[in-house]
DNA sequence: ATGAAAGCGCTAACAA
DNA sequence: TTGTTAGCGCTTTCAT
């Protein structure tokens, strides 16, 4: 392997004139300069960055956690913050929890012991030890897609409530007026706020969202189906029907087709993520698409700013939701 | 941060001892091991891994390289490659090069500056210039979900052909006898195994794969639509159609229920891969299922070989594909 | 079985 | 502007 040593003896200049160069951020004579690059490329030189890491404390890495990578939705967003993160001159390494919060802390501390220079976490949930961890490392730490409730790190989310509003607006422009929900798990913040969006609207407009009609999901596929078994077989009566993400939407779909009630013209059902999958069933889905590009974009901007001396707890950044319409949304009959 | 020096100190004996301790390879005696450890427990003292890896030269580290994480296949392949290497007491760096060479080149070089113990390469293209960086630095490598044409690396893949004769035969003892196929594109080596397994199996049963039947596609959703398109526009008789990935078998689907053409009724329909939409769809699509569990094991056990001095560039690990009936095959009318 | 000391390859403080 | 030097926190000889 060739080091920084092989390439100021190359070029005929100390380390520590390599070094400079390199970093750009310490000045050197136009000519030395040449003359290393020069030195660099002929040696096809490239710093070692666990020793640049051990030395400045900062090992060029941003970390993501993940609570479930299989879902597209954040596969997007590590796809976005990599980017993001590479376009800064990071290295993004991403931890796949599975929901697990003993993975959760083993890839903290892993990427703490890395000198990471900032992490961003993806829908923790607020009982996650990782702040704990986080905190007592100094590392700059940004919430996505969880709504700030506390002051332990800046929050990026997309307006929630705003998304809840825009699906109930779309249905009640259709003429709907009997109305059904299937929730994420409520415990979580955001779905909370989806679904008062949703319902203060349809209050708003001088109608209800019947209790009975609101069944509490996982963000499953499995459980949009069940909430259309139970909604049937209980009689009640709605036409139309807007699910927490589309996965859970898609089950809903399908179990409507199973029992021979047609997409949209006897219910219209709506999702949000914007996910491939909502192109690709028939009729498409309409749904609410989430800004993720800007986003991650947001959080990786943040990280950086925090790793500059800025303190951001407490902020939050927001960003707003944007209404796909495709083809299971329709006037009831 | 605490170090080991503290950690030392606290247990009265040297870091060598300490370090001795955390490896677990050097023998310590009974009794100051449980100090030390006591020590380690008291401080909460976790090593940096920055300084181990410089002078270790093994950065605790395994790489993945692939194509696009958005796949839902390739992200079921990180999460498995990622517990294996977890297990092994690794981290795992995915890098998602987008299909640009670039990129490629740079996740590369960014995992080797890092002191990575091996990369794990996914379905990389025959012209890429990974294993000419690779083969210089030394590092362990591994190629998954390509067949192996030359001595670069070892390969972890399924049986591709016998994918393509399970398929035939399914159709075959269905009763099909005038067969379509959209395959991915036809420059990588397992496409035209799965191509050839399914051609030649037919052919074996006394029957063609007549050439017009046969479209080249590209892997994505849309591929699959434009090839219902051509071959119905061209008036292709045909009562069944295997596409190389489910993606393009929904596309497939999809354009097929446009036409009015029932599916499994008129046309039966097989894809590969056992992605998650392919129960989401209706009907249920059948499918060949890879074995990405036993496969990402595979590759990482292979990693560990090659790092411990094992020459195994040339051989190859193979693994069978499992056929999974659904509800878009049926016997033709 | 244990300790002392060198050194991995770099950056940053200090000197010139 | 440049060079010299210390040292980041570990692992690994080499002694003992």
């Amino acid at each position: 392997m060739v080091s920084i040593k092989d390439v100021a003896q190359l070029a005929g200049v100390s380390v520590s004139t390599v070094s400079r160069v390199i970093s750009g951020k310490i000045p050197v004579s136009d000519e030395t300069a040449t003359r290393v690059r020069e030195a660099i490329r002929e040696l096809d030189f490239h710093p070692n960055l666990l020793a640049a890491g051990l030395r400045s404390k900062s090992g060029n890495l941003i970390g993501l956690i993940v609570p479930d990578i299989l879902n597209e939705s954040f596969a997007l967003i590590s796809r976005f913050t990599e980017e993001n993160a590479e376009q800064k001159g990071f290295t993004l390494i991403v931890g796949n929890t599975n929901e697990d919060p003993t993975r959760e802390e083993r890839f903290i501390r892993d990427l703490i012991r890395r000198h990471v220079d900032g992490i961003i976490l993806l829908r923790v949930s607020h009982e996650s030890r990782a702040f704990e961890i986080i905190e007592r490392s100094k590392v700059p730490a940004v919430v996505v897609d969880r709504t700030i409730e506390s002051e332990e790190a800046p929050s990026v989310v997309m307006d929630n409530y705003r998304a809840g509003e825009m699906v109930a607006e779309h249905l009640i422009s259709l003429g709907h007026t009997r109305f059904a929900c299937v929730t994420g798990p409520m415990n979580i913040a955001i779905v909370r706020e989806r679904y008062m969006g949703f319902q203060e609207t349809i209050e708003k407009n001088g109608m209800a969202l019947e209790q009975e009609c609101v069944i509490e999901g996982d963000f499953k596929y499995e459980s949009g189906i069940e909430a259309i078994r139970r909604l049937v077989s209980h009689r009640e009566r709605f036409t139309c029907l807007w699910a927490h993400n589309d996965l859970m939407a898609v089950g809903a779909m399908n179990e409507l087709r199973r029992r021979k009630i047609p997409v949209p013209e006897a219910v219209s059902v709506v999702g949000i993520d914007n996910i491939n999958i909502a192109r690709m069933v028939t009729p498409g889905l309409t749904t609410i698409a989430q800004p993720f590009g800007e986003m991650c974009q947001a959080a990786v901007e943040l990280i950086l700013r925090m790793r500059d001396g800025e303190e951001l707890r407490g902020s939050s950044v927001s960003f707003q939701p944007r209404l796909v319409v495709r083809e299971t949304t329709a006037r009831p009959l």
